[in-house]
DNA sequence: TAATAATGTAAAAAGTTCTTTACATAGTAT
DNA sequence: ATACTATGTAAAGAACTTTTTACATTATTA
């Protein structure tokens, strides 16, 4: 699945450390996502959805 | 996590086999979800949405 | 040049989601 | 009463997600 989680991260000018620690996971996490290894729990997705101030919809792509 | 799936799926009518076929899943996954034993996948939960056409936010609620 | 910061890979372990199979119960209809 | 429909439980196995630890690479800075 796509998700624009980088395009947003970096846009708020965030390394992956620090959004990990945002969303109260590891960077090891934050890097499988971004670099589409697996997708993210529901709940995670969520979360970072609430902390990009959008929707899941928005940042996923199912596609 | 808490979700609408049942309120939703019965307002539509539907049995939990029918939307579990609607939805290329098993009655299993759809009886553990209402039932909150597990949240879904990400891509599950997106095509929940899509279904009963809202967003993933409407249904899931992180709580 | 050495130290630091950011990103990446790898692999094992623990936890979570989904399928498959089988059986139980309650309600309804015949 | 019997059959059928809808919902539920249980448990094993496969597949997937997350953490932890360790190390590599590239770019920047002291």
């Amino acid at each position: 699945m796509e998700n624009r989680i980088k395009e947003l991260r970096l846009g708020r000018g965030l390394t992956q450390e620090e959004l990990a620690r945002a969303l109260n996971v590891t960077r090891q996490t934050i890097i499988a996502i971004e670099n589409k290894k697996y997708d993210p729990t529901l709940r995670l997705a969520m979360k970072v959805a609430q902390f990009f101030e959008t929707r899941v919809e928005d940042i996923f792509i199912s596609s």
